[in-house]
DNA sequence: ATAGGGTTAG
């Protein structure tokens, strides 16, 4: 056009703008804007206005963007509009207010995109006064203030609005929708949809889309069938945000057969698509899968790394999670909030403190260390991994949610600060925040673990007469914990028999583990043999009876546990427990190849434990591995020391593989034991039962991470 | 073209 010398007009212009979105081009942008001002358009509102819309798509710190708008000749109401949205949507609320302040019409789009920026900031109040002072607020006023109070839970003052409001359009019903099915009313949200069919109105792509993730929330498959034809029908299934939910839905429902159709047919496939068809495999645990759609997919994003990365967290496979990490940061690829995150539950699953120090290092680098995620999970980490820091952490957080008060009162239970735990709970309702369920095994796992039976009857009461929370399985598993751990074994027994629910097997194997710690053979028996019932398959019961008899000196009797485990086939896999008796360390293997692998395991100790010693841990000569007492050749191994304990369980891991693991040295293992381990940093009993880690024990400093 | 709605990771 340029070169035959005719001169583009206005709308020349807003097309070629448009056509440059999604390019992602700025030079592009750039040349565009010196076109525009050689053809004398560099004053025209409206191309202003669409050149300042690009850069706000291109520029994440809007700094182009806003030296552009200051330098705006003529503003009309979108350029005011969308430059406070841009702003208020990376967070940058304080310059949006002051762009709207200095807005002198403060028009209906402008006043939206405020109320917008407002209520996506958390500061609802604020937008609710922005509406209730717009005198004539159109349907765009109102569809804003319903997103806004969905958004923020309140979704009882989103539905009134819908329901009063004088004129509702496509997107007030994809709002309403979504709010529900954001706000867990997944159902209310499926019958608006259906609602929306039976006025003859057709559902929007938003509707659909918004109406996939309520099916695939409570995977009601059938109904998601059906949405699916009715979005075949009105031709949406082109689109590829309602392509992509669909491919959300069929994986959430566990249809991998019509996630893999729907994929394969989709015309376009965007990042997303390739996002979610991860997503979906590897919460189908279809890791190789969900690793071949990663390293298939054209062009990965940070949720792609992420989805993978998590996806090994989530497997348990840290080694892979990091290796993941790393080649992200090699393709240059900036980490986002979730990133670091699930890196860091892998830290704390790890109890690599270490690599949970760098990434705390990296937040600061990024400027996500006051992300409220971020900080959620060192503090998780911190915890596990033994380390205090976990309270500065959170005493830092500028603010904090629920998730972030229960990870603070968990690492009190789990680090035997029962009384700090009190004080937390008081900061909490004192700061207005209701706990919930988790907040409750949190405390009273606290008073379980610093032995505080009145305080945890206090807890237990206060739950459902204050709160109005029924008491759940696991804490009714707590109070018989703590009723237990301190001796009173008969109150722990009536409270499991008055309970109004049924008592699942971690309430009945509390009890058991407090007829392990009293040495109650008598109703260890009884409520062994009705976890036995309970659950057939699971052998930590019949090591946990074991216990009580080898530490009572009936070795008969464990020959019986043990002959009963073969008789039903319970230990096929081979595990592994520790138990104490007086001054003796016992370590138990079970399965078949009990004998090898106590030799196996016997070697490998004596190399481990020679490492040990070279890196200065083990200073004492009396760690010495005892050799395997002739009657209890088969199945128990000697040694006299905690420490040597430490180094063993080391080796133990849950999944009852310590052979591989061993040989890796990489992962460090959770112990079953009821040795005590006292925090050298704290000075106070770790509680061992929740997966911490607590190799950094043995010399006060974190050895993962170096792999020895 | 621009103010309001929708999919993925945690």
């Amino acid at each position: 056009m340029l070169s035959r010398g005719v001169r583009p007009d206005q709308s020349n212009f807003v097309a070629a703008t448009s056509a440059v979105t999604g390019l992602g081009n700025l030079k592009l942008l750039e040349s565009l804007r010196t076109l525009a001002m050689k053809a004398n358009f560099e004053g025209d509102v409206v191309v202003g206005t669409a050149i300042l819309n690009m850069y706000t798509r291109y520029d994440t710190r809007l700094d182009l963007a806003f030296r552009f708008f200051e330098g705006m000749l003529e503003k009309n109401e979108y350029s005011w509009s969308t430059m406070i949205s841009a702003l208020s949507q990376i967070g940058r609320l304080d310059d949006a207010i002051s762009v709207y302040d200095k807005d002198p019409e403060k028009t209906i789009p402008s006043r939206c995109a405020m109320l917008t920026g407002y209520a996506q900031n958390g500061r609802v109040h604020e937008a609710r006064q922005l509406f209730e002072q717009t005198r004539n607020p159109t349907v765009v006023s109102w569809n804003a203030m319903i997103a806004g109070y969905a958004q923020n839970g309140m979704i009882e003052e989103a539905m009134e609005l819908f329901d009063r409001m004088p004129v509702r359009n496509s997107i007030t019903w994809a709002a309403m929708i979504s709010g529900c099915a954001q706000n867990g009313k997944n159902e209310d949200s499926l019958q608006l949809l259906a609602e929306l069919h039976r006025r003859g109105m057709l559902p929007s792509h938003s509707c659909l889309t918004t109406s996939f993730f309520a099916c695939g929330n409570i995977g009601a498959l059938e109904m998601g069938r059906q949405v699916h034809s009715l979005a075949i029908k009105v031709g949406s299934h082109f689109n590829s945000y309602v392509g992509n939910a669909l491919i959300t839905m069929y994986s959430k429902c566990k249809n991998l057969g019509d996630v893999a159709q729907v994929f394969s047919r989709m015309k376009v496939r965007d990042t997303v698509s390739w996002n979610s068809l991860i997503a979906g495999l590897s919460q189908n645990s279809m890791l190789e899968d969900a690793r071949n759609a990663f390293e298939q997919m054209p062009h990965r994003d940070a949720v792609s790394w992420t989805a993978m990365i998590s996806a090994y967290v989530q497997a348990g496979q840290g080694n892979e999670a990091l290796e993941i990490f790393l080649r992200m940061l090699r393709e240059g690829i900036k980490p986002n909030s979730s990133t670091l995150a699930g890196l860091l539950s892998t830290c704390a699953g790890l109890g690599a403190t270490k690599l949970g120090r760098q990434i705390h290092c990296l937040a600061f680098e990024l400027g996500l260390e006051l992300d409220i995620f971020v900080c959620n999970a060192l503090i998780t980490m911190y915890f596990k991994c033994g380390c205090v820091d976990a309270f500065g952490v959170f005493d830092d957080m500028p603010e904090r949610d629920i998730v972030s008060w229960n990870s603070v009162l968990a690492g009190c239970a789990q680090h035997g600060f029962g009384r700090e735990a009190f004080k937390v709970f008081e900061q909490m309702k004192a700061e207005g925040v209701l706990p919930n369920h988790v907040t409750f095994v949190a405390v009273l796992c606290a008073c379980s673990h610093a032995g505080l039976v009145d305080e945890g009857r206090h807890y237990f009461n206060s739950m459902s007469s204050d709160y109005g929370l029924m008491p759940l399985n696991g804490h009714y598993a707590c109070m018989v914990d703590l009723l237990g751990r301190a001796g009173r074994l008969c109150e722990a027994e009536d409270l499991i028999s008055d309970m109004p629910i049924e008592p699942d097997s971690v309430v009945w194997g509390a009890l058991l583990g407090a007829c392990r710690i009293h040495q109650n053979a008598e109703l260890g028996r009884k409520v062994a043999e009705r976890l036995f019932q309970m659950e057939p398959g699971n052998s930590g019961n019949y090591i946990l009876l074991s216990n009580i008899y080898a530490s009572l000196g009936m070795w008969d009797e464990v020959g019986k546990v043990r002959k009963l485990m073969r008789d039903r086939g319970v230990s096929k896999e081979p595990g592994c427990s520790w138990t104490q008796t007086k001054n003796r360390l016992q370590y138990f293997v079970t399965g078949d190849r009990q004998h090898e692998q106590i030799e196996e395991m016997h070697a490998l100790l004596k190399e481990f434990y020679g490492k040990l010693k070279a890196n200065g841990y083990l200073p004492e000569t009396n760690c010495v591995l005892h050799d395997i007492e002739e009657e209890q050749k088969e199945n128990v191994l000697l040694c006299h020391s905690e420490k040597l304990a430490v180094a063993y369980s080391l080796l133990n891991t849950p999944s009852g593989t310590p052979i591989q693991i061993i040989k890796n040295l990489r992962i460090c293992g959770d112990c079953h034991t009821f040795i005590k381990f006292v925090s050298k940093e704290t000075g106070r009993e770790i509680d061992v039962r929740d997966g911490n880690r607590f190799h950094h024990f043995i010399d006060g400093a974190c050895s993962c991470g170096d792999y020895w």
